[in-house]
DNA sequence: TTAGCTGCAAATAGTTTGCAGTTTT
DNA sequence: AAAACTGCAAACTATTTGCAGCTAA
């Protein structure tokens, strides 16, 4: 399902790359469509084993390089660790809630009408001039909650 | 300014800390002290300083111990890096926004009216069981857009 | 008295970096 | 051909852990 969606998408992050001057070996591409095709937001660790099968030789080092590269361009986001001890990655730039589970780890986005004034709201009152969010909730997602989410 | 606020708030902390069966030694009360007294949301090392020359046997592993401590009990809450690659800690548990200044690293408060209600909408909608919450945003300070802020 | 705490040092683990060889442009 | 990139391994660094001795309760 969305998959001229995920294209689109995955073609974005190409072309951030190339516009900055950046080429755009195999491997990135790989990584740009690993970021979009993942379900939650992946961790660099995440993103390597996904890849092993299909490219054998990748390296861990390249997945961060080429993350951190994207987060440098503004193509991608970093959203703080999920409990995890790793940095997760979020390929949607719009304003929203990252939502994480600390039972299983898993992040998902939800859109949220208010959030999208507290940008405004804050660079309005603190004059901060404002370049970038983590809006993170932790709790228990209904997956969990429901077989045995005692803890 | 507001001392007896700072007081009552070091308070809160070491009867957190009793209340859950733990021992109030020095060590901990000056590290519940350092939290509350800092301006900026400090990180571990940066308590273990501030503490060094009234503490000078105080040891790193204590701080770090102590505030995990204090982060399980709920008593305090984690904030994520602010683009220095540490952790740091918020005493402020009511729902509020904390401004990271890119330039400086410093960590600053904000209320804000529209986040109060981000919580109550992320739970309603997506069936989450809220326990905590990092509402982070990244920009220039107005302190340091001033004195040449270009970057 | 004794369970819990401190301080120290060693261990962990995520991330970064240096470099030789390879590849995109 | 040249600049940039990959892969590997070593280096870094924030944080955690194990343990012997100390101390709050």
């Amino acid at each position: 399902m969305q998959t001229n969606t995920q294209e689109e998408a995955i073609a974005r992050l190409a072309h951030c790359l190339k516009q900055a001057g950046h080429r755009l070996t195999p491997q990135r591409l790989a990584i740009c469509r690993a970021l979009i095709e993942s379900e939650n937001h992946p961790t660099a660790a995440e993103i390597f084993e996904r890849l092993r099968p299909a490219y054998p030789t990748m390296s861990l080092g390249t997945v961060y390089k080429t993350l951190r590269t994207l987060v440098e361009l503004g193509a991608i986001q970093e959203i703080g660790d999920a409990g995890d001890g790793a940095e997760h990655y979020d390929v949607n730039l719009h304003p929203h809630v990252n939502l994480v589970c600390t039972l299983c780890n898993s992040v998902r986005d939800m859109d949220s009408a208010a959030i999208e004034q507290v940008a405004d709201e804050v660079e309005r009152n603190s004059g901060f001039r404002i370049r970038g969010a983590r809006i993170v909730y932790y709790g228990v997602c209904p997956d969990c909650a429901g077989n045995g989410g005692s803890r």
